[in-house]
This record gives C-alpha cells, sequence and structure tokens, in this order.
RNA sequence: GCCCCCGUGGCGGAAUGGUAGACGCGGCAGACUCAAAAUCUGUUGCCUUCACGGGCGUGCUGGUUCAAGUCCGGCCGGGGGCACCA
C-alpha cells in the first residue's frame, strides 16, 4: 500500500476545487447564511504561523457550515496600507505600491498552500482604489451626519513615525509601532466623534454574548463611565471655575481646588509670563510617558486666588494649579479632598493643607477617626459635614446634588473616559482624507463624482515631514464651492479607518456604492470573527463605531458588526542558545538523550522557556517550509489539537511527528480493500456503529462551540474504535469510515477527499453534507454507576438505563468491596443519582 | 494602585457539583525484522503490596454539601488589561 503523498494530493485537491468553484459564496438568499471571517493580514510579504493557525481555525468553521446547509461567506483580503510600505520605499527606493502588491502576491501563494475554502473573487486590498475610493464617500458622509470634526488640540506624536497617533495607539506612553515615547504636540486634526456613542458602544456590551468576556470588559473599561456632579465655585477675581466630581458627598472635606496646567483659566493667569508660565511649561515637558508619570511628583502652583465653597460664602479656598488634572477629563479642573482621594491626600501633604475626614467606616468614631498616609474610600456615614451628617455616602451624593441644583450651575453628568478618534495621519501611503482648504470658504469636502482623491505615484521619500504635503503639485486644487485656489487636506486616515468596514464591502465587492444594501442585510453581522486578542480594543471598538456611523448614514441597519468573536491563542516555541549565548534557531539544534546539541559540532544548547514566536529570539519556523515537509494537512491538524484554541500552543518538532504519522493512519485505514461497494446498507447494533454515532454527535458539538481540540481528541476515539474492531461486519467498518473521513473534511480537507475517493465516492467531501448521528446509536442502554461509601469510591454496578434507584441500590449495597466497608452495619442514607453514581452513608 | 483571568501526571490537556487524568505527546515492555525505520499490541498519577488490595492525590488553607478540580472565604504563585480619569 502506497503511503499518502501529501504534495501530490494537496496540489491536486487545490486545483480541482478551484476548477469546479467550489468555494464560491453562493448567491440565493433561500438558507440561512454564515458569515466567516478570519482578521485579513497586513501584506509583510510572508504568511507566519500565527496566521496559520487563525485561518485554519476559520477554514474549519466555514467547511463544517458549509457541510451542515449553511451559505457561507468566507473571503480574504488585505490590510495593506500603512508604514512598512513606506520604509521599504525609503530604503530600497521601490514605490510602497509595488512594495505592496508584491508583497500580496507572495503571500497570496504561501496561503493557497493552506487549502482553504475562500471565494477568492472577493479579494481587495484596502490601497486599491476601488476600495478607498468608498471609504472616502463614507467620510463625507459621517462629516454631513456631524460625525467628522476638525480641532486643534493636544496629540500624541510619534516622533520616529512622525505622525500623530490615536489615544488607543499609545501604549504605555509609546507609539503602538515604533515603540518611542510620545510628546505631545498642539496640532489641528481631524477627529471621528466616537464619543457620540460612548453609551451605546458601552449598553450593546452586554448584549455580545458570543464575544469573550474578557474582551468586552476591556472595552468597558476603555469606554470607562462614570457618574457625577459639575458645579461651579466663584472665584476672588470674580470669576469662576467648574468643576467634575463623582463624589460630591465629600464637599464639606474639600481643602483645595486645582486646575490642569491648560486649564483656559491657567492659560489667563500666565499670560502675565513669570512663574506661572514656568510651571506650565514643566509640566507639559514631563509628557505622559508611564516612567514620567511613575515618578512625577504631584506639583502644585498656588495662583493666590481663592474659590468660595458653594454652601458657605465665608469658606475660602486656595486655588492651585496642578500637575495631575487632564484638560482631557470632566472639566479640567477639580476641588480635592484629601481624606477620600489618595491623589489629593499626597497633594495636601506637600502643601500643608487640612485634611478632614467626611466618611467615617462603620464602627469607627468620627472624633477621631484619622486616615493617616491613606485616603479612605470605602462606605461609611458622613461627618464633619454640616447637613449630611449621618448620611451615607449615596444620600449624601444625592443631597449634595439636590441642593446645588436647586442654587443653580450644577448638573449631574456622565463622564465617560473614552475620547474621540483622532483620525489624521501625516503619512503619504494611506487613504487621503478628501478634503479642501480654501482661503474664501474653509475647508470644503471634495465633490463626490471627484472621487476618489488618489495620491500622486511620484512621492520623494527622502524629505522631512510628509511626503504628500512635500509634493509640488499635487496639493494644489481649486475649491470645489467657489472655484478660487485651494491646497488639498494633505493628510491621511489612520489605516485603522481602513479595517473598519472592510467586512461590509466584502457582502459585495463590486458595489457602486460604499456597500450593496441588500447583500449586507443578508449577509451581516458577522457570525464568527477570528483574530488576535491585540485587537480587544482598537480595531473592535473602532468597527463597532463604524457601524452606527453607517447606521447613521442609512448604509447598514444594524448596529454590532461581529455576532460572534473568537480570540485565538500565540504559537510559541522553545528558545535556543549557544554558549556564547547568541540566539539559535530550531533548525540548527538537534534534541536527543533528553539533551540539545548543535547540529554540525555537538555542542550543548541552553534550551528555554516556550515564547511568542520572534524573529529577535530566532525561535520560528516558517509555514511555507512544514507545509513543504508535511503538507498542510499535518500543519493543520496540528494547530486544532491538543491545546484549546484562545491559549497560547507550542509548536514542537514531535507534535508535527506525530500529526503527520496520524495522517498516514488514517489513510492506511480508508485505503483498505475488502469493503462492501459504496451504499451498502448498514443497520443494527454493533459496538463499531455505536462509536461511529457517538463520534458524529460529539464532533459535531465540539466544533460548532470551537473546541476544536476536543474534537481531534473525538476523531482520534473513533479511530482507535476502527482499529480495534476489525472482526466488525463489513458495511459498518464502511460506515465508520465514511463517517470519519466526513468528520475530518474541515480539519484535513485534502486528506479527506484523497480517503473519500479512495473509498469509491465521486468528489468532493468539500460539498458533502455533514453527517447525522443516529440517536438510537448515541444513548446508551446499560449505564456504568459509580458506587462510593462515605464518597469514597469503592467499585462500579453496571444497570440499565433508567433504571429505577431501589434497583440500583440494591446492585450496589451486593457489592463485595460495600459489604466489606459496611461491616455488617446498616447504611444510615443511600443516594441514588439516576445513571450516575449511588453514595451510602455509612 | 484598581480590575480581570489562570494554577490538574514528565508534557499539552479532559472532566453539566457525581468513577479525576478522556485524547495526544513522551516513557516502558513486547510482536514483526538479519537489523533499523515504519507499523502493531500491552502498559504508564504517586506511595505501598509477590499478589488481591489499601492509602494519597487537581497551588496552600478553611468552609458549604451525601458528594468539591468544579461553589464560597482567606492566602501563595503566574499572566493580562487599565492607570495622575477627579
Amino acid at each position: 500500500m502506497a503511503r499518502y503523498n501529501a504534495k501530490e494530493s494537496e496540489q491536486r485537491w487545490q486545483a480541482a476545487w478551484n476548477d469546479d468553484h467550489v468555494f464560491l459564496t453562493p448567491t440565493d438568499r433561500a438558507k440561512p447564511k454564515c458569515y466567516v471571517l478570519e482578521m485579513f493580514p497586513y501584506p509583510s510579504g510572508r504568511i507566519h504561523i500565527g496566521h496559520v493557525r487563525n485561518y485554519t481555525m476559520g477554514d474549519v468553521l466555514a467547511r463544517f457550515k458549509r457541510a451542515q446547509g449553511f451559505n457561507v461567506l468566507h473571503p480574504m483580503g488585505w490590510d495593506a496600507f500603512g508604514l512598512p510600505a513606506e520604509n521599504a520605499a525609503r530604503e530600497k527606493h521601490v514605490s510602497p505600491r509595488d512594495w505592496t502588491y508584491a508583497n500580496i502576491a507572495a503571500m497570496k501563494d504561501q496561503l493557497k498552500l493552506m487549502g482553504l475554502s475562500l471565494d477568492w473573487t472577493r479579494e481587495f486590498a484596502t490601497c486599491d482604489p476601488a476600495y478607498y475610493k468608498h471609504q472616502q464617500k463614507l467620510f463625507l458622509d459621517f462629516w454631513r451626519e456631524g460625525l467628522v470634526y476638525r480641532s486643534e488640540a493636544d496629540v500624541n506624536w510619534d516622533p520616529v513615525d512622525q505622525t500623530v497617533l490615536a489615544n488607543e495607539q499609545v501604549i504605555d506612553g509609546r507609539g503602538w509601532r515604533s515603540g518611542a515615547p510620545v510628546e505631545r504636540k498642539k496640532l489641528s486634526q481631524w477627529f471621528l466623534k466616537i464619543t457620540a456613542y460612548s453609551d451605546s458602544l458601552l449598553e450593546a456590551l452586554d448584549t455580545l454574548s458570543r464575544w469573550p468576556e474578557k474582551v468586552r470588559l476591556m472595552q468597558k473599561n476603555w469606554i470607562g463611565r462614570s457618574e457625577g456632579l459639575r458645579f461651579t465655585f466663584k472665584l476672588s477675581n470674580g470669576g469662576e471655575v467648574e468643576v467634575f466630581s463623582t463624589r460630591p458627598d465629600t464637599l464639606f472635606g474639600a481643602s483645595f481646588v486645582a486646575l490642569s496646567p491648560d486649564h483656559p483659566l491657567t492659560e489667563e493667569l500666565a499670560k502675565q509670563g513669570g512663574a506661572l508660565a514656568r510651571f506650565q511649561a514643566e509640566c507639559r515637558r514631563i509628557g505622559t510617558a508611564e516612567e514620567a508619570i511613575e515618578k512625577a511628583e504631584k506639583l502644585g502652583y498656588d495662583t493666590g486666588l481663592t474659590a468660595t465653597h458653594p454652601f458657605d460664602p465665608n469658606w475660602k479656598l486656595p486655588v492651585y494649579v496642578a500637575n495631575f488634572v487632564l484638560m482631557a477629563y470632566g472639566t479640567g479642573a477639580i476641588f480635592g479632598c484629601p481624606a477620600h482621594d489618595q491623589r489629593d491626600l499626597d497633594f495636601v501633604h506637600k502643601y500643608n493643607l487640612p485634611v478632614v475626614p467626611v466618611v467615617i467606616p462603620e464602627g469607627a468614631d468620627p472624633r477621631s477617626f484619622d486616615v493617616g498616609n491613606e485616603a479612605y474610600v470605602g462606605p461609611g456615614r458622613l461627618a464633619n459635614s454640616r447637613f449630611l451628617d449621618g448620611m451615607t455616602v449615596e444620600q449624601a451624593k444625592d443631597e449634595v446634588a439636590k441642593r446645588l441644583e436647586a442654587q443653580g450651575g450644577a448638573k449631574r453628568t456622565v463622564q465617560y473616559r473614552l475620547r474621540d478618534w483622532l483620525v489624521s495621519r501625516q503619512r503619504p501611503w494611506g487613504c487621503p482624507i478628501p478634503m479642501v482648504h480654501c482661503a474664501k470658504c474653509g475647508v470644503v469636502p471634495v465633490g463626490e463624482s471627484d472621487l476618489p482623491v488618489k495620491a500622486p505615484d511620484d512621492l520623494a521619500f527622502n524629505v522631512k515631514g510628509n511626503p504628500l504635503d512635500a509634493h509640488p503639485t499635487w496639493k494644489h486644487t481649486t475649491c470645489p464651492k467657489c472655484g478660487g485656489a485651494a491646497t488639498r487636506d494633505t493628510d491621511t486616515l489612520d489605516t485603522f479607518v481602513d479595517s473598519s468596514w472592510y467586512f461590509a464591502r466584502f457582502c459585495d465587492t463590486n458595489a457602486a456604492e460604499p456597500v450593496n444594501r441588500e447583500a449586507v442585510d443578508y449577509w451581516l453581522p458577522v457570525d464568527q470573527y477570528i483574530g488576535g486578542i491585540e485587537h480587544a480594543i482598537l480595531h473592535l471598538l473602532y468597527a463597532r463605531f463604524f457601524m452606527r456611523a453607517m447606521k447613521k448614514a442609512e448604509w447598514v441597519r444594524i448596529e454590532e458588526p461581529f455576532a460572534g468573536l473568537f480570540t485565538q491563542g500565540m504559537v510559541c516555541h522553545e528558545t535556543y542558545k549557544d554558549s556564547k549565548g547568541d540566539w539559535l534557531p530550531p533548525e540548527a539544534v538537534n534534541k536527543r538523550d533528553g539533551g540539545a546539541f548543535l547540529k554540525d559540532s555537538h555542542e550543548p544548547v541552553t534550551v528555554g522557556p516556550s515564547e511568542k514566536m520572534s524573529k529577535s529570539k530566532k525561535n520560528v519556523v516558517a509555514p511555507e517550509t512544514i507545509i513543504d515537509i508535511f503538507g498542510a494537512d499535518t500543519i493543520r491538524w496540528f494547530m486544532l489539537s491538543d491545546t484549546p484554541p484562545e491559549r497560547d500552543i507550542e509548536w514542537t518538532a514531535e507534535g508535527a511527528d506525530a500529526c503527520w504519522k496520524f495522517v498516514q493512519r488514517i489513510w492506511r485505514l480508508a485505503s483498505e480493500t475488502g469493503l462492501p461497494p459504496v451504499g451498502t446498507p448498514v443497520s443494527g447494533d454493533h459496538p463499531l456503529r455505536r462509536a461511529t454515532h457517538r463520534a458524529i454527535a460529539a464532533v459535531t458539538e465540539d466544533l460548532a462551540a470551537l473546541r476544536f481540540n476536543r474534537a481531534v481528541a473525538q476523531v482520534y476515539t473513533l479511530v482507535n474504535a476502527v482499529g480495534s474492531t476489525q472482526n466488525a461486519p463489513p458495511a459498518a467498518q464502511r460506515e465508520a469510515l465514511e463517517t470519519l473521513v466526513l468528520l475530518i473534511g474541515p480539519m484535513m480537507p485534502h486528506l479527506a477527499e484523497s480517503c473519500w475517493e479512495a473509498l469509491g465516492h465521486k468528489p468532493f467531501v468539500a460539498t458533502a453534507p455533514w453527517p447525522v448521528a443516529d440517536p438510537a446509536l448515541v444513548a446508551e442502554d446499560t449505564i456504568t454507576m459509580a458506587v462510593q461509601v462515605n464518597g469514597k469510591l469503592r467499585g462500579t454496578i453496571t444497570v440499565a438505563k433508567d433504571c429505577d434507584k431501589a434497583e440500583a441500590e440494591k446492585a450496589a449495597l451486593a457489592l463485595e468491596t460495600v459489604q466489606r466497608v459496611l461491616d455488617g452495619k446498616t447504611p444510615k442514607k443511600v443516594i441514588v443519582v439516576p445513571n450516575r453514581i449511588v453514595n451510602i452513608v455509612a
């Protein structure tokens, strides 16, 4: 019997699927739909093993749903704008476009080796003008709907990438791509009004039942809703200042008012120059980097002004400018209550201001309660607070709000941490912002008939700043409104805009408008989205916002783009170092006799922990290499086996060998001769038939729940059953083997086709219906029940399914082991859980 | 600092409160072979026993329950998210 030739088989079946258009998206609307999507890749030029894991999972699901009779949409495209193309352009003197499309071609070839059931006719790249044309249209729609605005603001400036970043793209005070500490700059920039949907984005999280709890929680924290009160303090200079507080109950514990260094009032006071202006500059210099914040002392500048306590005209509070007050949150001004806020407490210790506890924990004495160095933030009763004394925190909050609202100038509000999405990027390889700046008319949108606004091809990349801005002619245009001379906006959109709606475009990639409404109504939302956890906030929040904005612009009717979300784990590998401490690639290492050695010199190698595959640690394996050795099915099987899909998986050579052996084992079973012909009726009740139908039920359930590792285990169980019942009736053997092939179809599609053919069937498994389990063969008719005495296992009994309790009890008590332990005593109590357990309490 | 998740054999991991360790890797023993590879069979949590058997076992510790890996409290360890957000 010939060994299974994966390479030959895989090429053959990939060609056959392609020739027969097996994976084209159905156009009928009669069947239920299932939209399966994996996060589309950035075209770096090579697929890495993380892609393989991601796309294998998606492909299994797509094939499984197709077999179950769904109309499946399973497309692929390219998130193609971005900085690496510009860097390549600068270093290799190629155009970003040529570089990107060459990478796409190379990656597509590699992806095709995996045998993914994708509809390639829907492929597009976000850098195609045919795509971003519609994105520009959406931008203009959003502008019309009031969801786009331009504003001068403090922005996060990445000094390495020479561009601004959104808040979500600043990780620990550093640029998400460059890793450079982010600087603050004041620039006029484009924003998308994501905060218009703060509440909706927050509340709808509860409806996303098929999202990981973790991701929902991360988004919830990111949006950061808090309820509080806005109210004003009158100032000694005749002005007033509005503050925001979530703890208005602590108002009688106030000891200062603090303004942000960027507060308009601070600006005004600093105009006179001098110490305050210097203080202000100092605060700005420190920036937003994590280390800076960690080390930065709470610093204040006493303005000399005082603020009048809203409940006591004779009570004056000092007004400081403080470095820890953020202009972007609340009103940019606060009142400080040191006893019940750690930050305020640190501040007053420095400036010797009073600390008056006003919330006293249950059981403590109000006269002697002292917070010491740790602010008390727990519940309790109000004290030292005049008319609030004795109230709970909640009652006091309410009372203060009521009274201040009555006095005027106060308002209960909800405050969010979420900021608007800054989408301007000073980069040329992106979607140009379709706006024109006219001296006479101001900002004017480009006419829709003039879309797409395309960037020129002849960009110079050796310039400082944005090559688009530096281009000699491109930005000069005429005003769409008055026809006079005007300039184009030279910023491009954040590439996260590109990925915020691509899944909607996939529904009809030929649509003349941004989307085909009929197609999106049918296909959206995406039923199962699969990708990395690293997009938990950025991409997934932006896409949720985009759906809402597109709904407002009447392109879609839904608000949530992804009904199901799955975040898969990373692929890891052991790390290796030689005696000099330099990293070694896995292929240079030979593992034997419990040790690891260099392949050529037999020098011992230090084996380090398994870590995410990365170039710097050299612990990478190239997908194309392992596909070349084992074939795609082996790699796919590895990616699905053993480790639950949401966890990190470790790639090992032994594991790959084992998967390869299993491929051969299935091939040996399926290519056996001596089976009755296709269509031989099978009936009766044989253990092999039971194993077969139990496998159908279990694999079906596990695949539907994306428990691929368990589905794999169930397949092994069936294979073991086939192997150990060689004397089963031939028809039952055929049934078992055919079932096996159908069950592995989504996971090892090429092997399945070859086996299907060997079993005498016509192609394709890919279009064959999913097997259905016979309930009569899945159900057990005899049950093994555990018998415990005082919770300790003493034996088992075999009884008829659903036998009555008395019968089970009698059988259990009859066990010799039970009798020995009971030693003649009568049990106090016997608990019988039908079909499960008998517990005898002695 | 705040919030969240996870701790099960040598390893990856199973287990609606009901026989802990399914399935796989690795190990051990055997068959086939001149030999090896490949394949097949058996075995494999720990301790104890010639054996039958017995005891102990899901990070530690208390609790709820006839019954706890699973539920609740406290601790220890690992990972992640947010972080001057008033």
